[in-house]
DNA sequence: ACAAAACGATTGGTTTGATCGATGACCCCG
DNA sequence: CGGGGTCATCGATCAAACCAATCGTTTTGT
């Protein structure tokens, strides 16, 4: 068999890649040009393989076997680097940096309760942020671009694990002085006769809401789509229909200085109607066991929001 | 971040876990017993954890952290072979080694057409064989120790592809002057009234049998189990009973010298009775576009096996 | 069209660190 | 109590990874 690679030349290979610049890519890994020219050219020799197109070039050129190369290099460095990491892990468990993706439904809302909490919890977890859509915080995850997902479960995605955190009730949002302000609690049925306001395609909470109301899902023309749940929130002030909204946006205060109004929604004794938050990540991830013990503390602060907007179902903020 | 550790010392400490002694695990990595142990005690100095108990122990005792860091090492170098593989595998498609493990229910019949007919297509492969249950051959499968199975599809096997390759009809094979002989063609439903042999647990074969003839699979206390196809003709022979056998069996002589009759099953038009043959390699394997360029050879393998037996399908060999 | 700049490959000399052989410390067994 | 066995330590050695400087070629600027 031939001899192994050098983790030093993947990453002179990888960063390369990533920079497609002999000198930048050896700046990037702190060693000279000289030095990351040579290191490509030895693993060709060593690999028998022609990774760069070789010709009167400027820029280099990858062969379709040199990307491929390039992929299984990265996949090498990060399972070298998960020794690392789980040594590191077991030295000190949520320190160091840990970086977190939050779906926008939930992230403004429970980010200025949770990090206060996660700070006392673990004062040495250095928390970085990234708010995106389910399937893009997703393609993250999986090239290793975040560690850890907070999102709505169920998120069907491949090797990754979950673990259910809190459940975040629906509770209905209708504009003043509408008719159905009567009652106290709206059966489902009720809302099936107004307009549904929803969040652009995308949102997961968009498919959550149809799915609860018992909608199809793709059934396109239906309304105008809002872009964030605070836009959608004023459109339902401007009396333009009603929406669902999750508790956990209520006690974020994303109704502050609306005219809005909310009902509970009537359910079956026993079952709740809303959605599942949860945390993800890689299966096989070195921090696994860390990730684990950070549910019950974003639990907490979930729990803490919800319950105390679920004191006072009524208006929103003192508009 | 800490530095990454050494293919080396992962090397070593992968050695030392298999063999469990600083002395063959260094002779086993070619090197003297003190650089070994250097070498095991600079990659905890590096991680700053304890990998072994370092008490007054004769034998090395792993930590439950060093145990953990021994799988991930494994999985580190294996990603790195992947990487020369990779560029092995792209230079010199279907040459070296290959460990293909196969089916006790397929391999006895096929491998004495399929050997010369890869040996002919690809000269410079080097075939190594285990034959085993689909379990078991799964488990083999996934930890590195084979790369290749030929089995009976659907086998649904996590981080598993699979390549159908042929399809392998199934037969009645029924004892000398049995009553339902007089028939050219036997509906399932005919069976249902007979004794149904069946290989024993574990065998695939025995469940596909089982769904052919719309019987539940783990009725525990049916009838006697037999351990081969081999075994399984024997005791049709000797009356006991009837059973279901696949056409390739059958081409490969699993009859020989028996007084077993067969009888083509009654199907409706279009469809087939029988079940599906194919390939599965782990997901991500280097060598995938190799495993997929071998499917057609195997597939002629079968078809010509199955043709073969197809023009007679009356009494097997001639008894 | 020509000059200047940018880029990647090559060369020669320096230094780091992995490895070896030998030795030391310790335990178990007879 | 002595011998065999096992793992850790020590000093010397040597390969290879690295850097600075240079060369040949292509691209860019005017």
């Amino acid at each position: 068999m031939t001899p192994l690679p050098t983790p030093q030349q993947l990453r002179y290979l990888v960063a390369l890649a990533d920079l497609g610049h002999f000198g930048r890519a050896a700046a990037a890994c702190a060693v000279t040009q000289s030095t990351l020219s040579a290191g490509i050219i030895a693993l060709e020799r060593q690999l028998d393989a022609s990774i760069l197109e070789r010709g009167p070039a400027k820029r280099p050129v990858f062969t379709p076997l040199g990307l491929e190369l390039v992929g299984r290099a990265r996949a090498a460095l990060a399972a070298l680097s998960a020794v690392a990491e789980t040594a590191a892990a077991a030295r000190d468990p949520l320190t160091g940096p840990l970086r977190l993706g939050i779906i926008p439904t939930i992230g403004p809302f429970l980010l200025p309760r949770l990090m206060p909490a996660l700070r006392k919890a673990f004062p040495r977890l250095r928390l970085w942020l990234r708010e995106d859509l389910t399937d893009r915080l997703a393609e993250d995850l999986q090239g290793g671009r975040l560690d850890l997902l907070l999102l709505a479960l169920p998120a069907a995605l491949p090797d990754v694990e979950t673990l259910r955190i809190a459940e975040d009730p629906f509770v209905a949002a209708l504009p003043q002085e509408h008719r159905l302000l009567d009652q106290a609690q709206l059966p489902l049925s009720a809302l099936g006769g107004e307009r549904l306001l929803l969040l652009e395609d995308g949102h997961c909470l968009r498919d959550q809401a149809l799915s609860a109301c018992g909608l199809p899902g793709a059934g396109g023309g239906e309304t105008f789509a809002a872009t964030s749940l605070h836009t959608l929130v004023q459109m339902v002030a401007g009396g333009l229909g009603v929406t669902l909204l999750p508790r956990l946006a209520v006690a974020g205060g994303v109704l502050a200085g609306t005219p809005v109004v909310l009902r509970p929604i009537e359910t079956p004794p026993g079952q709740v109607m809303g959605r599942t938050l949860g945390l993800a990540w890689r299966a096989r991830s070195p921090r696994a066991p860390e990730f684990r013990s950070l549910a019950p503390v974003i639990g907490e602060a979930v729990a803490a929001a919800v319950a105390r907007i679920g004191a006072t179902p009524g208006a929103g903020g003192g508009g």
